[in-house]
DNA sequence: CCAATAGTGTCTTTTAGACAATATCAA
DNA sequence: TTGATATTGTCTAAAAGACACTATTGG
């Protein structure tokens, strides 16, 4: 140990994709290939140090970019961690600031991200470098509570969208259904949405309304906190 | 801007204490007058640089034994601060990872600490140094919030309590008065207390059952996170 | 017409809030 | 006995969950 001490962001990416067997929708996330020692050739959460210019949020945004070549349709800051046991093996000591995204991944998809990048379904990860497992998990866990009191499953769909697709969103990331109308009116009395006169028509059956959100809500009340 | 970069970390540490004219318990930060530039003269949160051997908690942890001579009841990350207009003047780049934590001041009062260190009415605060007038804001709503669903109110008693003493916490906390009856049928159902079978005697009035904590029950659910 | 999903309405259970009524102590 | 607070109970309103029923489309 030298003593010396480094910073490095780091982002847990969720995108909705149908899961390689079932085809339901379920969270996936990319990770980053290490090539190098501590942990070569595990995989980690992108990430990287913070750049001496650069906001805490801008470089997780940054990362973001540089991985998935997305931009983030809700972010937030999960958490820090800084203990002295991270990464025994190495002489330097490193603190992240560890953010979380969630992702629409419908233009580029996997085949656009590097060879060292590949996305993983969120739920059958392999052990991860340093404590990054332990970061997923707390990153999804953190989602899966959010996702009943705030509006952030917005940022998985596009401006309008009908009922069921916002239901759709709520069982991806929850893991079990929702009573279609009793989510109905959940949602209407928590007057976040806005109906608009459009339809989703196409399929064999009734046309859906299409809703889109309040756009004087944030996605998100993180009360005294508006960072970027 | 010379690009180095430091990182500290910041505790905001509350104690319920008599409000000077109302005497209604409310709650009270203690802070450090700065010596130096900049902000010198102004009110800052106590706090200091990471030990090179130290993790992030127990860095806050032992600022706050520094400052108030206590130990934490309750401690819990708050946020990591660390956009590039903290402190435009200086020529170093700070990040600060903020704690924040409850105490109960019963035996060391405000006598016992340094001359450079004052508790304030933490909703009637001067203006702070850097931002921690934010961060002293986001951490009240923090607490605010979290008092309503987790049991962090115990860590300002002791082993046992009456009702009416935990009632009188949240009262102090959330600044409004929460009608007994109700207040008495929500801690019981939500199955986190348990009876003892002794009571508070001295009053003109009925003794009060004490009760006491499930021990077996975390006084905050961080989900995949037990730091420490 | 039928299959399928959208949308409405109803009933029950749970939870929160207001508040009346009774219990028990110290003075 | 009285004043004070503890404790129990009751009523109502709001929210959550289960589920029946009607509406509208494409085929």
């Amino acid at each position: 140990m030298d003593g010396s001490l480094s910073l490095a962001v780091s982002t847990v990416i969720f995108a909705l994709r149908p899961h390689p067997r079932t085809r339901l929708p379920v969270l996936w996330v990319p990770l980053v290939r290490r090539i190098r020692q501590p942990h070569q050739g595990r995989w980690a959460l992108p990430g990287g140090p913070l750049g001496a210019e650069e906001g805490l949020a801008t470089s997780a945004a940054r990362t973001l970019q540089e991985t998935t070549r997305l931009s983030p349709r809700y972010l937030e800051q999960l958490y820090a961690f800084g203990g002295t046991d991270r990464a025994p093996t190495t002489a330097e000591r490193t603190v992240s600031v560890v953010y979380w995204a969630l992702v629409r991944p419908e233009e580029a998809d996997a085949g656009a991200v590097g060879v060292n990048v590949q996305w993983f379904v969120a739920d059958e990860l392999p052990e991860l470098a340093f404590d990054h497992s332990l970061i997923v998990e707390y990153a999804l866990w953190r989602l899966r509570n959010k996702v009943e009191y705030s509006r952030i499953a917005a940022a998985f769909l596009g401006e309008s969208f009908t009922l069921a697709e916002l239901r759709g969103v709520h069982e991806a990331v929850l893991q079990r259904s929702l009573e279609p109308s009793n989510f109905r009116r959940q949602i209407e009395t928590s007057g976040r949405l806005v109906a608009t006169d459009a339809y989703r028509t196409g399929g064999r059956h009734r046309p859906a309304r299409l809703y889109r959100h309040d756009r004087s809500i944030q996605l998100s009340d993180n009360g005294p906190l508006t960072e970027r």
